[in-house]
Parts: C-alpha cells; structure tokens; sequence
RNA sequence: UGUCCGAUAGCUCAGUUGGUCAGAGCGCCGCUCUUACAAAGCGGAGGUCGACGGUUCGAACCCGUCUCGGACUACCA
C-alpha cells in the first residue's frame, strides 16, 4: 500500500468492478427496501445538491444490502421539458437556425439526439459518487412505459372528470410562449411605480382617479371597483366611466375586494389581464378583453396607435398619453412582487387562453388523510406542516404546456372541436365508432414535466403492468428530497399514487437541506461560488477553476469579481479530496431539515481521516498474518475493550442509520477509528506485538483481533465509504478469516452485544487515567515524549495494585515509563508532580524535570475546578427540597459525586502543601 | 399575510423522554519527526448556550414575550 492515501488510485477500479459484477441488482431475503431516485435532468449534471442527496440515498442502501435485506436503488432521468427544450433551442439559435425552421418533427429529433450525446454525463458522475442504483432497470421519463403509463393515467382522469380543458387566465412566459403553473412563477419585490389616472365620469366633469402599477392594461378595463361601503363613491356605482385612449364606457361597480384604504379606493378592473380582477369579473359578468399577443405586444383590436407595441412601450407610450389628456394625477414609487418565470427569467402575464388542468381537490383528500394518520412520515416531521398548508389551499393544476418536447396530450379534435381522449388515433376511433373520414387532429401541447414525474414511483416498477418489482418494491421505502420540490413533486406523487395504486408511494419523506457556500449563500453560476462535486473528488489548478466559473455566464460584466473572489479563496486551487471524503463530509453535514454550509474545512479534516484508516490499515496489514490464524481467544484487557467498543460504535451506527441520522452514525464511525482503535487499541497492540520476549499465543490473538477489528470497521464504515473500505477490505478480510468477493455484499455485523464487556471498559477506564494523569504533566512541563519518567505511587489500593500488576506492560509503553515504585502508607513520597486517580497519588519526582511553580499552578487550577465542582454539587444537596423531591437515584449520585470532590480537594491541598515546604 | 426554521467555543455544528450537557471537528497555543500516519502524536486555552420572564427541587432543553437572521406562502390595484 502506497504511504499515504490516494483516493484516485483506487475508487474508479472498484467501481468499475462493481458495476460488471451486477451487485446493485436486487438479491437477498423476503424484506425489502427501495428508493426511487429523484430522477435528475437527462442532460444536467451533477451538482452539489445531487451530490448530496446521492450520498444520503446510497448510505441507506448500502446499509440495507449489507444487512441482507432486498434492495433496490430505482435509477433513471427526467426528461425536463422546458428546461431541456432551452437548452436545443440555444443550440439551434447559436447556430442561426430556430425550431420553427425545423418544424416540430424535426426539432424533436434534435432533442432525443442531444439526450444520446449529453444523456450519459450525470450517469457518468453518479458512478464517481460511487452511487450504487441498479443500472439495468434504468429508466426515463419518455421511455415507451413510461409514457404509456402517463397516457392511462391522463385518460383515466379525464375519463372521471378529474380533468378539464377550459379558458382561463394562466401564468403566460412571453418569451417561451408556454403556460406555467403557480409554482413556476417566482415573485420577487421589485421596485416600479404606482401611477394615478382620472378616469371621466360620463355625463358630468368630474372623474375618478384610479391607482394602477400596469398602465397598459388599461385598454382592457372593463370596470372600475369600489368598496361597496365607501361613502365616497357610494353614489357614483352604477353610473358609467369613459375609458381614455380605448374610447370605451365602462361601469362603476362595488366589491368588497377593494380595500378603501390603498390609493384612491378605485381599483381599475382588468379581467383578462390580473387573476383578482378575473375573479372580480367572474363575479359581476363583466366582459374579458385581451389586450396583448402571446408574446406580449399590443393586440391587433387595440388602438391603431398602439398595436404591435411592446407591452414595455405601450406602457410608455400610455402614460404619455394620459399626461397629454391631462389625465395624469400623479406618480408614486411603489414596491411591487414581479411574477418572473422560473426557467426563462421573464416577467410572467396573466393571459386568457385554453389550458388543460387537473381537478386536484378530490386528489388532495385522500393525500392529506395519509399524512395525517401516519402513512407517511416527514422527516423532520415539521415538513408536514408546510404540505398541510399547501395542500389545504391547492388550486387546480394546469398541465398542458405550450412545448414540443414532452408526452404530448391524449387528446384529438374534430373540426367542430370535440374533444376526444384516448391512446392514439385508432384507440379513439375505436373508443367513440368514428367514421374514419373523420378528420382528427391531436393536441399540439404536451404535459407539464411534473405531471410524469408524480407517477415515477410506480411508473419506473412496470405500472400500469401488475410486475414482481411492483409487488416487492413498491411502496418504495423512503423518499429522499429537498423541500424545494415537496409542492411539486412530493404531494403530486402521493396524490397520483394513491389514485393509481390505492397505496403510498412512500412510507418516508426524508427532507434534506440544502448546501449552501461557506457563507450562508446559495450556489449559483451568476454568484461565481459554485462547486463542482468532480472538482472535490478529482481537485482543480486555479486557472482551470476560474475559467468554469467565468465562462458562460449570463451576466458577463460579473466575470471579474467572481474571479477575484476565487483567486482569493481558492489559491492553490481545491486539492484532490476523493469521492470517500467527500461522501463522508455530506453525511456528517446531514442534519435532518437544516441547510448546510459547505466548508472546505471539513472535507480536509475528513480526507485527513481516510489518511487515518489507511495508515491504520497499513500497521495492520504489516503487523499480522496473511492468512487468518488459529489463535486462542484473545482474552487480553485491549482485546476484550476493543470489541466491546466496537459491538456499542456497530450499534449505535445502526440506530443512526435507522433514524436517518448521518451525521451522527458518521461520528461515532470517526470517534471509534480515530480516537479508540488508533489512538489507544494500536498503540497497545505494539506491547504484545512487539514484546522482545513475546507470548506467542497473546501475540497470535493480538493479530486476530486486529485484523478482526479493522474488517468488522471496514463493514461498518462502508456505507459511506465506499471505496477506502473495499480497497482495505480486500487485503485484510482473509487475514481476519472472512470470505467473500466485496465488501458491499458482506454482511452488516449483527449482533455484537455478547462483545460488550463492562470489565474490561471499566479496567480501561482505569488503565487510561493513569496514562493521561502522567501524559497531562508531561504535556504542561513541556517535558519531551521521548523521555522516560520515572513513577511513584502512594495510596494504592488493592484493586489497583492487582490492576498494575495485571497492566503494568500496557502503561509502561503507553505513558512511556521508566520506573514505577510503590510505596507503603507510611512512606512519603519524593517531591513530585502528582497526576490523582481515585485515592491514590501517581507522582513522578521532580529531580530537574518539574518547575515547582508550574506544578503548583497547574494543581491550583484543579484545585480551583474541583472546589467549583463541590460547591454546586454541595449546593443542591443542601437544598432540601431537591433532596426532598428529586429521585433517590439522582441524589445518590450527587452525594457520591460530593464526596468524590472531597477526596479530591483532600488530596490536592495536601499536595501543594508539600510544595510550600519544598525550597523553589 | 400566514407558516416554519435558526441563534451554543474564533469558525462550522452536535446536544430528542429537563438531572456532569456545557460537547465535536476545524482553527489557535505549547512540546515532539516516539519503529501506521507531520494529511501525524501528546498536552492546553476558549462559551453566564440571543434577551427577558415563567414552570420545576433542577432549564441550553418545556411555556410566554421580545430582538436579530433565514426560508416558504399570500398580497393593495
């Protein structure tokens, strides 16, 4: 093994490896465990977020593979319309050419062959994170099955009326000339202004005075609101406006929508332009006038002067023209929401168009009670909240897009534009006897992206098919996710599954947060403070890391200040850390429902614990036997402590496991290797190792359990270290005694509670104060490691004598001792440092090696601790409604715990009084 | 607008039936190249657990109020 860790030597081999072995596919007993992977964009990649998540769902399934349960990893990707269509779309816009150009068919075939050129790359990068997803039952969302299964489902629902197509006011994108549903509109508070127009009254002089934050929506007013109890206008409801520019007359009506308070209390009412007025018109039978084209200019039935206009001109153009009329009242900045798109950026109108849309509220019901009576759990369970809230106000979900990538809608017309719902053409000929001179023309529009994603737990199991994965899999076991999408994916895959399954798609929502920079900020390309997981694995120069933060941007002009940020940050670049490091990192960030600061920090410190494990193994390769001997048990101290530490480090991994606790199995993981197995159980295997005069039976038990130790580690670290823990495993399993091909399908170690020994923990315990008690002082003398110190002890007790006697080799070598002397009762001690366990003295003579000040400070400072310690344990057992009230056990305690502390001090005084006499 | 989350060591964070719970890692300060590991070893310093009340024998933990962050959601034209 090289002599220091090298992840990139060793993690692709294995995976590799792996794969052609086929040891993701389900194999194992009658339980059965699944995640269906949250599929990623077909041609994204990897980000920190997918990195993350990846980690979290592999550790749980590897966890599970071990412990011989049924496991599957459901892989596949999305198809992501809009987001996938941009992508060709630029392409094809780059290269002078536009999809109108190629027409649909074409552009189509341009998107699947840009899905075969790019498709692989997120796959390529899920290997590196060692994600173990069964590869042959990969699928996607436009798969022939899949696709089918979205057809049954659309045909089912509109079958039973649960969907619709109607005109109504959607989320418009003027630049991708799509409908979005609510969740794909974001608002964000921008500043703009609130300009005031007077709006004549007919038949007098007098005007009312509305406050509007879209001038050109005015043209299609047909109604200007007040509140039916506003005193003000009370009189003028039911008389007429004339409408400038638009030279039409509208009415004055009353609704208690209008709040009096805000502008003028005359709200300006646009029914086909705003979804308060829609409901407003809806309400008073007003007429819907469509000012604007799909993509956002002035109308052709608009004023001449403004047809053709760009709504962004019209408005302009608009204001003015009132100003000119004398119409204006005034201008007020004003802070507004602006509704943009998600995808497009651009600013979303609400615009009259037919839509296709889901009666939802029927399928809400059912996935409400299932949250609520327990089928499905949030983790952390607050989440539920936040479902419950969404899912107790849900609106109807429009589902047709205006795209041409994606599972196009089911549904034909006739030329008198009757609706036909079925498979294909024939399926609706058949369906509804039509003649076959009939002409049919199918729907141009596909499905919302989410709309097959809400099927793919089951989708991906051969639904609508009864299969055997479906029967063993599904439900699958827990879901893995953000919160981001908990509105868009979460709920409409419990809704759907529900519908078309009668079951849960999942019986756990485990809702991660998510990773944020090293200061709180989220990572964007246009922020320059993305990190790329391949670049954590594999390390990055500088130059090559400022170039892809730099090259692409949208806003380019930001090119120079990220640059410099990086160069600041990242001076030498980011070092190869390894996909183990950085598997480890995420699971020790893993807090449940918390976001998560990447700090490079951590990933180092966890890279420096591969080291660890590695050099750790590297002893123990060198220091045992190729081939598993047949020593006696080893009954040593060490051997008994080291496997009892382990049996309580396996099974509190495993209760952190089961609780979805990462960061905790993670630490106990890293507190037994580091700080047990390295620090103390190597250090004492040396004794028996390298004794001049071995005991060649201790020796052969010292092996065994050494290599025994570090094989069960190795299984229990596996889950999130995939790849250190195979390379080490394949060395050491036979010197151990264990067969098998890889360490991924050998077993979880069950089972080692008869391995816990409170003996020998507690004669540890012992063993380790004595060693520290002389280490602390060496420490604050600055006394060199490399020298022997001699011991003196007074006060000993007969177990600790028997302890000695038993351990004196142990101590020796870990305190590094010269020689140790016991001394009878009335035997006074030489002027020493003195280190106390229980009653007795440890005390190692000053003869040039103590400065007595120092001595006396650093027992002044115990002295100080320990009379603090007294004091308020003193405090509450005079309080006698304490001694009164609380348990007999915790009293007993805190009076041992007094007494304890007297001794303490006792002995402490009396050891700086024997300094007071000594001559400094 | 409503909901939710957070505030603990210089930094990033644990602390889930209220009874050594005041912790870990990193960073910092000493001493060491001791035969797996300087990506290391050994020792050390460092916090009135955001503020104020309350419940309790006992509160970082439970309740209330407040301050400061953050997220989501709705919204006044």
């Amino acid at each position: 093994m090289d002599k220091t860790y090298q992840p990139g030597a060793i993690e692709q081999k294995h995976y590799a490896r792996w794969e052609r072995e086929g040891r993701f596919a389900p194999q194992g007993g009658e339980a059965s465990f699944s995640i269906a992977i949250p599929p990623p964009n077909v041609t994204g990649t990897l980000h920190m977020g997918h990195a993350f998540q990846d980690t979290i769902m592999d550790t749980l399934i590897r966890y599970q593979r071990q412990r011989g349960i049924n496991t599957l990893w459901q892989h596949g990707t999305d198809h992501a319309g809009i987001a996938t269509q941009m992508v060709v779309e630029r392409q094809l816009n780059a290269a002078g050419t536009s999809k109108r150009d190629l027409g649909r068919e074409k552009f189509v075939e341009r998107v699947w062959d840009w899905k075969a050129a790019s498709g692989g790359r997120i796959n390529d990068q899920l290997r590196r994170m060692g994600a173990s997803v069964d590869w042959s039952r990969e699928r996607f969302t436009m798969d022939e099955g899949l696709s089918e299964a979205v057809r049954d489902v659309f045909i089912q629902l509109y079958d039973e009326q649960l969907i619709y197509r109607g005109k109504r006011l959607v989320n418009w994108d003027p630049v991708l000339l799509t409908a979005l549903s609510d969740l794909e509109v974001l608002s964000e508070d921008e500043s703009g202004h609130l300009w005031h127009f007077r709006y004549p009254l007919e038949g007098t002089d007098e005007h009312l005075v509305v406050a509007t934050t879209r001038p050109e929506t005015m043209l299609g007013d047909t109604a200007v609101a007040v509140h039916p109890d506003d005193e003000r206008y009370q009189h003028l409801v039911g008389k007429t406006v004339r409408l400038p520019i638009a030279d039409r007359s509208i009415p004055v009506i009353a609704d208690d929508y209008v709040d009096p308070e805000f502008g003028s209390g005359c709200v300006k009412i646009t029914p086909a332009h705003d979804f308060n007025d829609y409901d407003i018109g809806k309400r008073h039978d007003l007429p819907m006038i469509n000012v604007l084209t799909d993509d956002a200019r002035i109308g052709a039935d608009m004023p001449a002067d403004y047809r053709g206009l760009d709504r962004f001109d019209a408005r302009k153009q608009i204001v003015a023209e009132f100003e000119q009329l004398g119409l204006l009242e005034k201008i007020e900045p004003h802070n507004l929401k602006v509704p943009r798109g998600d995808r497009s950026g651009a600013i979303v109108e609400p615009y009259l168009t037919d839509q296709w849309y889901v009666r939802i509220a029927p399928l809400a019901e059912p996935a409400i009670k299932a949250v609520e009576d327990g089928s499905i759990k949030f983790v952390p369970e607050n989440w539920s909240k936040t479902y419950f809230d969404w899912m107790h106000n849900i609106q109807d979900w429009c589902i047709s897009r205006q795209l041409w990538w994606g599972h196009r809608i089911p549904a034909w017309y006739d030329d008198q534009g009757n609706i036909y719902v079925g498979r294909d053409e024939a399926d609706i000929r058949e369906r509804h006897k039509l003649s076959d001179n009939l002409v049919l023309r199918q729907d141009d529009d596909v499905l919302d992206t989410w709309f097959s994603s809400a099927l793919w737990p089951f989708s991906t199991l051969g639904w609508p098919k009864k299969t055997p994965e479906l029967q063993t899999f599904y439900p699958t076991s827990v879901l893995v996710t953000g919160f981001d999408i908990i509105f868009f994916w979460v709920a409409r895959m419990i809704m759907f599954g529900l519908k078309f399954t009668g079951e849960v798609p999942f019986r756990e929502v485990y809702i991660h947060g998510l990773i944020r920079d090293q200061d709180g900020q989220k990572m964007s390309k246009s922020k320059g403070n993305v990190l790329d997981p391949i670049d954590l694995i594999d390390g990055i120069d500088l130059e090559s890391l400022v170039s892809k933060r730099t090259t692409g941007l949208m806003q380019p002009h930001l090119a120079p200040r990220i640059e410099k940020a990086t160069r600041k940050q990242f001076a030498d670049g980011i070092p190869e850390y390894g996909t183990d490091a950085l598997r480890f990192t995420f699971a020790s960030l893993a807090t449940t429902g918390r976001d998560i600061r990447f700090d490079l920090g951590r990933i180092e410190g966890y890279r420096n614990f591969c080291n660890k494990l590695w050099n750790a193994s590297r002893f123990v390769l060198a220091s045992t036997e190729e081939k598993a001997n047949s020593a006696p048990v080893d009954d040593s101290l060490p051997g008994r402590w080291i496997r009892s530490r382990l049996a309580h480090t396996v099974a509190e991994v495993e209760r952190q496991f089961e609780r979805y606790r990462l960061d905790l199995a993670a630490q106990a993981i890293y507190e037994f290797t580091w700080h047990e197995f390295c620090d103390w159980y190597l250090e004492l295997s040396k004794v028996a190792l390298f004794d001049d005069d071995p005991d060649q039976g201790a020796k052969q038990a010292t092996m065994q359990t050494l290599a025994a130790t570090l094989e069960a580690l190795l299984r229990v670290i596996h889950p999130i270290m995939p790849f250190i823990s195979e390379e080490i495993w394949q060395r050491v399993a036979v010197r151990a005694g264990v067969d098998g091909d890889s360490i991924c399908d050998t077993r979880w170690p069950v089972d080692l509670s008869k391995h816990v020994d409170a003996q020998a923990e507690a004669d540890m315990q012992w063993l380790q104060r004595f060693v520290l008690g002389i280490r602390q002082i060496r420490g604050e003398m600055d006394i060199a490691p490399g020298k022997p110190l001699p011991v003196v002890l007074q006060g000993a007790s007969a177990n600790d004598l028997t302890s000695l006697d038993t351990h004196e080799h142990l101590i020796r070598k870990m305190a590094n001792l010269d020689t140790i002397t016991v001394l009878d009762d009335d035997q006074a001690p030489p002027p020493s440092a003195t280190a106390l366990l229980g009653d007795m003295q440890i005390c190692v003579p000053m003869a040039g090696l103590i400065n007595v000040d120092k001595e006396r400070e650093r027992l002044a400072k115990q002295l100080n601790k320990s009379e603090s310690d007294l004091a308020r344990t003193q405090g509450k057992l005079d309080n006698p409604s304490f001694v009164d009230r609380a348990p007999a056990a915790v009293v007993a305690t805190e009076r041992q715990r007094a007494d304890e502390h007297r001794t303490q001090i006792e002995q402490l005084r009396a050891q700086l009084q024997k300094l007071d006499t000594m001559v400094p």
